[in-house]
DNA sequence: CAGATGATTGCACTTGATGCAACTTTCCGC
DNA sequence: GCGGAAAGTTGCATCAAGTGCAATCATCTG
């Protein structure tokens, strides 16, 4: 960590790493698949004890009271060390640890889909919901711009104030309650731009 | 795109690629940074373009109605071959391709998130609110959970209605708005077909 | 035709990552 | 303590992705 905060997270080979921790660089990837894991940690077991939080939560409340007390486990201790803050501002910064932890999330997403599947009282399904998972990768986009704020804030701002605000916002009635919902456009099955 | 198709996305190395091309190696390089960047293409320009079509739709448009708007510009043509299906299944089961892809996503957040700041009546900031970015990052998953669900059902399902049914079930109100006590409630929308 | 410009290529090199086999340490029953 | 199994550690060879550099080749223009 002290090594990524020195030189940033790409400059920063196994190899000064492995030399620097007194294990050989072959040892390295015994115990860390890649670069990136070393950073961002075990996400497994961190997705599971978000899960369990998750399931833990009365049957009664809403999907999204649900996921965002789940979410509280995550808090990080009050002390954190300025390393840490440069560590999690890098997290965002630098596109390969960013992807990986983007991926992290889609792993919770799985994990997470079917709690919230069942409060938004959708049927059960022996595969996610795609509602379910949308849910989910919305909190966690929430989560995420929270937790991004917070960083670049230098560790002042609320990260719970900021995810509230956020799910706020996604939820508020505009003065239109606009219409989409099931209404219907030009046509359903127009021709569109190519994927690329 | 057959080679892809054929053998996989990581068993399928730069120089096969490039010799099935009927150029170098380094050339291919040339032209992409990467080889995840050969398959999901120039994702600057296409942002680019949701972008446009966003800031096109009315001032009084609320936020959720111009995204999903501009998202429509997205929509493939339908003679979509089936290479392309494989493909689009591939962005979503090969974990370097889905992180591009996300990144992307990222990318994209930043473009428009200024937009969408403005329709949810938050100030103008010279940095971007988060609120802006989590409405943005929201409605990105909705789509994303929406076109994987379509390729998941082998290209039968109607994604722009899978993408309306998860923001739907996002901004449902549930009889207790938010606060703890509350009883869960159906969905007020039919539940539906679900992607398969 | 000469020169400039840009595309293409080969080569060397760095880095991340994996498989394999050898070696070292630790642990446990005897 | 001894012998050996099991686990941890390491070196080596190897592969694939990606980059910088310089030489070549093609094309366009005056």
């Amino acid at each position: 960590m002290r090594l990524f905060a020195e030189n940033g997270f790409e400059a920063t080979t196994i190899d000064r790493i492995a030399a620097a921790a007194g294990i050989s660089r072959r040892t390295f990837f015994h115990y860390f698949g890649s670069k990136e894991e070393l950073v961002l940690g075990d996400t497994e077991a961190l997705g599971e004890s978000v899960r369990a939080a998750l399931e833990a939560r009365p049957v009664e409340e809403s999907a999204w009271t649900a996921i965002r007390e789940a979410f509280m486990t995550l808090r990080p201790p009050e002390d954190l060390p300025t390393v840490h803050l440069a560590i999690a501002r890098m997290c965002h910064e630098v596109p390969s640890l960013r992807a990986r932890h983007l991926e992290k999330h889609l792993r919770w997403q799985t994990l997470l889909a079917p709690d919230i599947q069942r409060r938004l009282g959708l049927p059960e399904s022996p595969v996610p919901d795609p509602r379910a998972r949308a849910f989910v990768a919305a909190a966690l986009a929430c989560l995420d711009a929270a937790v991004d704020a917070w960083a670049e804030s230098g560790g002042t701002a609320d990260p719970v104030r900021l995810f509230d605000e956020a799910v706020a916002v996604l939820r508020e009635r505009t003065i239109a309650p606009d219409p989409p919902e099931g209404a219907e456009r030009e046509t359903t099955d127009a021709p569109g731009r190519s994927a690329r």
